[in-house]
DNA sequence: TACTTCTGATGGCGCTTGTCGTCAAATACC
DNA sequence: GGTATTTGACGACAAGCGCCATCAGAAGTA
């Protein structure tokens, strides 16, 4: 027999407080805790090699808590991946917009790529991002996909901006976008499987060489 | 006991004939039948999805034969890698070699770039190749590094042979090879994940002009 | 025809996983 | 202080895994 009582009684997910800490303080950080151990897990042993478990021990709680906020490895994955991502794409747009207001103005593609690879530099943040995020479901491969578009869009609203006669058609600015983060990615990834050997300032070189050949050879 | 008789006895892996096969023929076939496995399913369900239940019915073999060939699953999935990525890899060089032997020659870049976009529409290989193979374990991804880098150098070479005047250091050279391949790799990913619905010449154009960009903006 | 080798089918072992339930102790409310 | 809720520790369960052993029958060999 399920619990047939009034709604009244089910809604009352108020909680007590515990600890010093309300409900939503607890689920709260309950959740960080996770979303900490996810990177730290996710970013050095991996992903696949991950257990819940072993995200509970690092998190210092038990599964109880884990399956109320995240229904399982994947979900918590997408969340990180999500946080992870964001972090770095806004320090790419903050760090371009600040070299926009200059004065007078810096080298805005330098600026996001310097950017970019410092971030880049955090390995378990590009692990998780570039490297446990593929092949692991569809719902997270569409998810890596929209992410991909979205910076890439983001990028391309910023160049057209600076580049009025933008002739290019709306699929090839598209692919251009994605191939540009494309080649960003690469290069650091092999930067990261190579225990960062090279120095950053020869990969915003080599990056910004690219970038600046493609605008050179846009048609006008 | 164990079998303690002469060396000779156990040297002898001649084995017999079977269904009109020797040892060696059947060895391979069963080989080639793993591998096939390998491809469709690490293809479709992935990598990590993939057991060896799975392959051995695929396959139409038993366990018994998996082993004999194979250590485990991750052995096989560097096999599959290493033969697609050689299968693309010389379709592209015999692409290009034949543009360049044409009269008159014909645009080696397009030629390239078609060939590529061409195999990668097999969605198996390309999943394998470019989504499969990441994460898995730092003995694959030493593989996936040093497939790519061996990529990069061989259109570099290339490159430079056509190019006389090349000024950019090693390091930068490498960089940027590894980033070309890395727009090209990008943009077909999110082709392969779209369900490929832009078209193969709006690919071959964007990362034409990203590449005749480069050129242009090469130190002289 | 006898004997050996090879094959496919089946089952089982030990292990790990996700997931759930129990229970005593800690904490908060009245 | 008494009662209800929350917490952490622990154990248990079914399921799935890699891997190995067995065994009857097919295919070759003498």
């Amino acid at each position: 027999m399920k619990n047939t009582s009034q709604n009244t009684q089910q809604d009352k997910q108020t909680g007590r407080t515990y600890g010093g800490e309300s409900a939503e303080e607890r689920l709260a950080r309950q959740r960080r805790q996770f979303m900490d151990a996810g990177l730290e897990l996710f970013g050095t042993v991996g992903y696949r090699a991950t257990t819940v478990r072993m995200l509970c021990k690092q998190a210092g709680l038990t599964d109880r808590y884990f399956y109320k906020t995240f229904s399982d490895t994947e979900d918590l994955l997408a969340a990180v991946y999500t946080e992870s991502l964001d972090q770095i794409q806004s320090g790419v747009i903050a760090a371009i917009n600040a070299s926009a207001s200059q004065q007078p103005a810096g080298d805005l593609i330098e600026a996001g790529l310097e950017a970019f690879f410092r971030a880049f530099e955090n390995a378990r943040m590009a692990r998780v991002c570039w490297l446990e995020v593929l092949g692991v479901s569809p719902r997270i491969d569409t998810l890596y996909t929209s992410r991909i578009q979205q910076f890439a869009d983001l990028l391309l609203d910023l160049g057209k901006s600076m580049l009025p006669d933008w002739r290019l058609s709306e699929t090839e600015t598209r692919i251009t976008g994605i191939a540009l983060i494309g080649a960003i990615s690469q290069s650091a990834l092999h930067w990261l499987l190579e225990d960062y050997c090279s120095s950053r300032a020869s990969l915003i070189s080599a990056n910004g060489r690219l970038i600046r050949g493609l605008i050179g050879s846009l048609p006008r």
